[in-house]
DNA sequence: CATGAATGAGGCTTCATTCAT
DNA sequence: GATGAATGAAGCCTCATTCAT
């Protein structure tokens, strides 16, 4: 009957979200209890009223963070019936050219530096980014099976590449690289699936 | 005439090894002025002494290792003839399996992090990136110059994606991933190569 | 003709209850309004809907251990006929034997100490330490006039001095000093009641 | 040569008789580092510097506070052959009359409820006031072999009654008991003496 | 050259208290 | 009557930086 569970819930993803802003905006280990009540105009004392310490709101952020953007993810594709059309849709998501995504992937660099000296936190790399993985493996498997694309690839592996492929790419793009922009990225990208999944090669003549 | 500036230069050496210790160790933002001083066996002060701020040691401290460690690389690659030679020897001297490497990898890993939040410190990645993608198209350039390697393929493009690769699946194997490992990105680098350089598809008949 | 004021009273009753066992358990200075509310198993906004401040409530709650003790104890010498009886039943109750007066004893020492600062808590010292005493000059006194102790003895004196050493003993079985246990405080307490009160050295030949 | 030791043994004793001030003043529970760093004419990051924690400072100056105290008694009973006259002096010297003999007391009193709560202190108490007793034991079995002081009574026995006594009592000075002053407290200890060790009950003629 | 004692600003955390419900 | 979400003041502690030696 009462409403208040919403309206806690509700206060904690604000936390959150404002947890986020302040990670992307200064980075993990420089976001302060402060930056993120100021965030989510409120003091730093509900923070703690929400969250045991600093160390848990900004992990709980992260987790909060990727598991909302797979979430994301993984409703836009559902609308999508072709495989390469699929994997062509996650590249534009997770291509850093706006500013929502460059914070997700400053999260991701953010929460990579933090797993490195906080074993505790790998499981979750192991969880969010199994479960990235396994989308795209589902594409490439699905694809395969509607012919849409060639066989002889085993999803798994190349899942892996076009994973880290993106996550190098990224990076770069992010740095602002004169030698890698957000143009460059999405040719790569693309080409990837298409010389490594299509059918052009096949039929040469 | 004086040997002093030796015994200085070899100090501040020493304290730029022990700060990029202190950062494989701790992590960059952990890194206190204490823990290089501990490292370098010498003082809170002597560190200040020989540096403006922690800001400026950590900096240089990155710097430092990847000139070394990129000169180091080139040295290696000197030794060495064949185009194909050089690139699987090029993974081999990267591949985080050992702690030196693994060091230098969470040193970039720390650099890009830096780096996103400190754009005077892009110049660094600008600068150090671009060395490595010349490594790279050099090789490249030069192998399909000799015939070793295939033609077709934009020497600075493929360096991009090598390098990429390598970042991304670096990530992974750092963060023990079950699904990367050191074994398993040796293999896919390896492969990398040889697909997209190697003669085998050309002559499948 | 409500209730009501009754249920209130039973509550502050259980609050002021639950206060005593966190001073016990936690410290005066570090009992928490927190712990209060958790041991009275209501919220530290109904500790503070019944109480004042933090210091009301435990203020109120050592004198409220301090009196309901004082009153058991008199009920429970109000059973016996003989002085020296008296006494050692007196002396029984306030062995720290058993947790019930352990905790009476941490509560008398945690009030030192705070009525050392907060010198308007030291009524509340000469209020109850004035009825402790009068306890036991009344029993002296009586045991005087029945003739089964010595006169000679002023009752008072004898009070202070009993009251003291039952104090100072007390103290060092609390910090379980190995010199000092609860068998060796009960044999000196007793044998303190005989040298002083009885006849054996009245007629020794 | 250098006579840093010296400066900073020095600093580090200014600070723990800076914190006995602050306990004695505020209460142990209460005293702040600031406190500390105030008495001391230096700042809390000194305070720091020198000791661990705050609980590690406090717990230092009490022992501290309690060594002093018991070497400079020491020191006076020296100077003293007869062993009531010895007696009588440590009655003296812990009369809580003058600021100095209060202010220990009250250290005596805080630690108490520290050692109460925080067992690891204990060790301090058993140490300490071991010291104590034997302090009272072998002045009372001097007196005996001297024929100053009566047989018949277990020094160790008498040195807990007079030490127990003499903490009881004091407790109700310091709490400005209107039923104990000192002039009552210095006349009971006297009396104590001299009816448990003197000669005069056995010349009753 | 080098040291390390001293500083104090800054940030996390605790917790009594308030108040809307 | 009772609650507990929210607050913010207060205090401990860390650590880069300074400076006298």
């Amino acid at each position: 009957m009462s409403p208040r569970p919403n309206v806690e819930d509700q206060r904690r993803r604000e936390i959150l979200e404002a947890a986020c802003d302040a990670i992307a905006e200064r980075g993990f280990a420089a976001a302060r209890i402060a930056d993120i009540a100021e965030r989510a105009n409120t003091s730093s004392g509900t923070v703690h009223y929400y969250f045991a310490s600093k160390e848990d709101v900004l992990h709980q952020a992260l987790r909060f963070a990727f598991e909302k953007s797979l979430d994301r993810q993984i409703a836009e594709l559902a609308k999508i019936r072709s495989a390469r059309d699929s994997l062509i849709k996650l590249i534009e998501l997770n291509l850093p050219e706006h500013s929502e995504v460059v914070h997700e992937w400053i999260l991701w660099m953010e929460f990579w530096i933090e797993a490195l000296h906080r074993p505790e936190m790998r499981p979750v790399n192991e969880d969010l980014y199994g479960h990235w993985r396994a989308v795209v493996t589902d594409i490439v498997v699905s694809g395969q099976e509607s012919g849409e694309f060639k066989h002889g690839v085993v999803a798994a592996d190349l899942a892996n590449r076009f994973v880290a492929l993106m996550d190098g790419l990224a990076i770069q793009v992010l740095l602002h690289s004169e030698q890698m922009t957000v143009a460059e990225m999405r040719r790569i990208c693309t080409e990837f699936v298409d010389s490594e999944l299509g059918h052009r090669e096949l039929t040469p003549n």
